[in-house]
DNA sequence: AGCACGCCGACT
DNA sequence: GTCGGCGTGCTC
């Protein structure tokens, strides 16, 4: 008898080809079983979707092309399938999210899979160690009554959860406990932990090791070599890991007793992958926590307007959220948040940088030995080099942005695209030699505060130690982890960098925070502009006075100073009271007026051209086509408008925003749209497109 | 996406 | 005369 398998394999979203592929096989193969197939004319790695005998047709019509299907070529059957719920997974994902099954579901595999051949990978799987038990008895420290409370809610309730703490209340404490009782209970139970970046990856990993024992936790990122990711996933897939640890892809990791999943940071961008397959890796942990009874638990001190509405309590009319909300609303110990100063820098000195108000609470902390923190959301010398002249600036050739000065190589260099060219050391316009940077970087900060302290002293007589940490400083390898060992070690006195400094990195004897620049993001054009700000401020600011005890041996107070064009804004009102709650009632009460997110839900049809005019063509005529589609009625499109930043790399780009209130009916309508697309790219329409795609739940608009 | 085939410029 | 540029087209 010869069987019929329907294969997922890497076909590429744009090409036309369907979800899966034919294979003849003289055996039947279990789904989710991997297979080699033959593709054109290489051979790659696929997973088996469904089995049928040969000779059943399905459908009587398809008698007209009987095609002579090719054998697979090989069954790495080593490997145990994978299951139903990670297969559900993937077919949801490549659903929602428009794109194919076997991108979605060869995304998900670690690499190396893909090159290996049978006996390799047989060979691999025989070195794997037998399942760790976690460590026999994980006792953590004592719990604050809070930390108790979000605990025994979430052992009595399903869920999923909003664990709704501030920053420094021990969120990671209660990850662990909930981790803990689960194995307890159930000793073969999996556990998935979510970390929005890599970075902080290393230190969350030696505490879950710490905690339960390092044969029982393994990581998976992109971070990781080939080897070791296939390591870490064989496993998960296997069962030997207890605990995987990882960013947004660990979503995808095959872990067949999975029992809980925690995001954490659950507002933060990184969740979103802007690549390739757009999905929100904390969205995806949600249904699959549903799809596999897993409990979900997303935590945050200032989470999303999404996740935050969604567990909001019942009221009134309001049925209340599908999420369960725990708040721990205080800081371990006697620390108190930091006390917030707004600079209004309206009434500086013009050209000011760094007031002197915040350069003479620097100056203290430096003469008392403390540390502060200065961020700047903007790598570089400075953002433009301008001539004094005639009005030219660097603009790059490639893109719609200027390049940006970098004095410690003296180049320019494009953000965007890469192009990057030495300074020239006159205007390339007019010959004027007078071409001055214009605005200030991380790097300009730097200078410019180690000119203005260059006669302050340390406690022992000293100077002052200033280090930059940014993209470009920690761009070797282990950069990144040697620079933050120098701050936690006490070699630095103050501290400049962009956001990266930001994020979660238990800094113990930082007692000021400064932002120096934050106001771009308070009349942006992205609606989601003012969230993404709030929650970075509120996040700077939980980096100051960690250590109670730090601060009451110096008797000192943790600050957080802004410096503002706009000291009467709501936002930094709430900011002042650290009141996420209110900051978020406001800005969801604007959603609400206004139709958007989450009160709407949205997709970005975006389209990649030789020129603006065919983008934007393409992506018109295909808003016209969607008209009488299924779903169309509840659905508004709007006509197609230039990205951002219109051009990168001599590409035009243009989008075409779809919204409905009706999440339901942009799905139905994204998925009736899909072949009038591929359609449309071969007619006039669409010449000169190079690429589109649908970006569904977009993050920036 | 790969990897072919296919038709026009500067080199051994 | 060939090597190779990347422009279309196909992959069960």
């Amino acid at each position: 008898m010869n069987w019929r398998l329907e294969v997922a394999v890497q076909t590429p979203a744009h090409s036309a080809l369907g979800d899966v592929l034919s294979y003849a096989s003289p055996l039947p193969v279990a789904p989710g079983a991997l297979v080699r197939v033959p593709l054109g004319r290489r051979e790659v790695l696929g997973v088996v979707w469904s089995a049928q005998p040969a000779g059943v047709q399905d459908d009587a019509d398809d008698a007209a092309a009987p095609v002579e299907l090719k054998p697979i070529a090989a069954v790495l059957d080593a490997l145990p399938p994978l299951g139903a719920g990670w297969r559900d997974l993937v077919a949801f994902a490549a659903r929602y999210y428009q794109r194919s099954l076997g991108e979605i579901a060869l995304a998900a595999l670690p690499p190396q899979l893909r090159d290996l051949s049978t006996v390799q990978l047989a060979r691999r799987l025989k070195r794997q160690t037998a399942p760790a038990a976690a460590a026999a008895s994980p006792s953590g420290p004592a719990l604050t009554p809070e930390q108790a409370q979000a605990l025994a809610r979430f052992d009595a309730e399903s869920g999923p959860f909003l664990l709704f703490g501030s920053t420094g209340s021990g969120k990671t404490e209660v990850y662990l406990q909930a981790v803990a009782a689960l194995l307890e209970r159930e000793p073969e139970a999996q556990a998935l932990v979510m970390v929005p970046e890599i970075n902080l990856t290393p230190q969350l990993e030696a505490r879950f090791k710490d905690r339960f024992g390092s044969g029982a936790v393994v990581s998976l990122h992109s971070g990781m070599t080939n080897p070791q990711r296939l390591a870490s996933w064989l496993a998960a897939h296997g069962g030997a890991a207890r605990i995987v640890l990882g960013t947004r892809m660990a979503v995808f990791a095959s872990m067949p007793a999975l029992k809980l999943i925690v995001v954490d940071e659950e507002h933060d961008p990184s969740y979103k992958q802007q690549e390739g397959a757009r999905y929100s890796a904390r969205d995806l942990a949600v249904w699959r926590g549903r799809r596999e009874g897993a409990k979900v638990m997303l935590g945050s001190a200032t989470p999303s307007l999404e996740s935050w509405h969604q567990s909001r309590p019942a009221a009134g009319e309001d049925g209340g959220g599908r999420y369960v909300r725990l708040a721990m609303p205080s800081r371990i110990g006697t620390a108190a948040l930091p006390t917030v100063r707004l600079v209004d820098m309206g009434l500086q000195p013009p050209r000011t940088v760094l007031s002197a108000a915040l350069l003479d609470a620097i100056g203290q902390r430096v003469a008392r030995g403390e540390q502060s923190m200065v961020f700047l959301n903007r790598r570089g010398y400075a953002p433009v080099l301008a001539c004094g002249d005639c009005d030219w600036k660097s603009e790059c050739p490639h893109c719609s942005a200027f390049r940006v000065f970098h004095k410690i190589d003296r180049t320019l260099r494009c953000h965007h695209c890469g192009f990057t060219e030495r300074v020239p050391r006159a205007c390339p316009a007019c010959g004027n030699p007078d071409i001055a940077p214009v605005g200030r970087g991380t790097e300009r900060l730097e200078e410019h505060l180690g000119e203005l302290f260059a006669g302050v002293k340390r406690p022992d007589g000293s100077p002052v130690r200033i280090a930059r940490i940014d993209a470009d400083s920690t761009r070797r390898q282990g950069a990144l982890e040697s620079q933050l060992a120098a701050v936690h070690a006490g070699e630095v006195d103050v501290l400049v960098g962009t956001q990266m400094i930001a994020k979660g990195h238990d800094f113990r004897r930082i007692t000021l925070v400064a932002a120096a620049n934050p106001d771009g993001a308070l009349f942006s054009s992205d609606f989601r502009a003012p969230e993404r700000l709030f929650g970075l401020l509120m996040q700077s600011a939980g980096r100051a006075g960690r250590d109670a005890a730090y601060l009451s041996a110096q008797g000192t107070t943790a600050e957080m100073w802004i410096q503002t064009h706009h000291p009467q804004h709501a936002l930094f009102a709430a900011l002042r009271r650290h009141d996420y709650p209110a900051f978020a009632q406001r800005e969801l009460e604007e959603r609400a007026a206004a139709g958007m997110p989450p009160f709407a839900f949205q997709a970005l049809l975006r389209a990649d051209a030789r020129t603006q005019e065919a983008a934007q063509g393409f992506l018109n005529a295909a808003g016209a086509a969607a008209e009488g589609l299924e779903g169309a009625q509840q659905v508004t499109r709007y006509s197609a408008v230039p990205h951002a930043i219109q051009r990168v790399a001599n590409v035009e780009r243009a989008q075409l925003l779809v919204e409905s209130a009706s999440r339901a009916a942009l799905q139905r309508l994204l998925a009736a749209w899909q072949p009038l697309l591929h359609g449309l790219r071969k007619q006039p329409a669409g010449k000169g497109v190079i690429r589109w795609l649908v970006d569904v739940d977009p993050h920036s608009i």
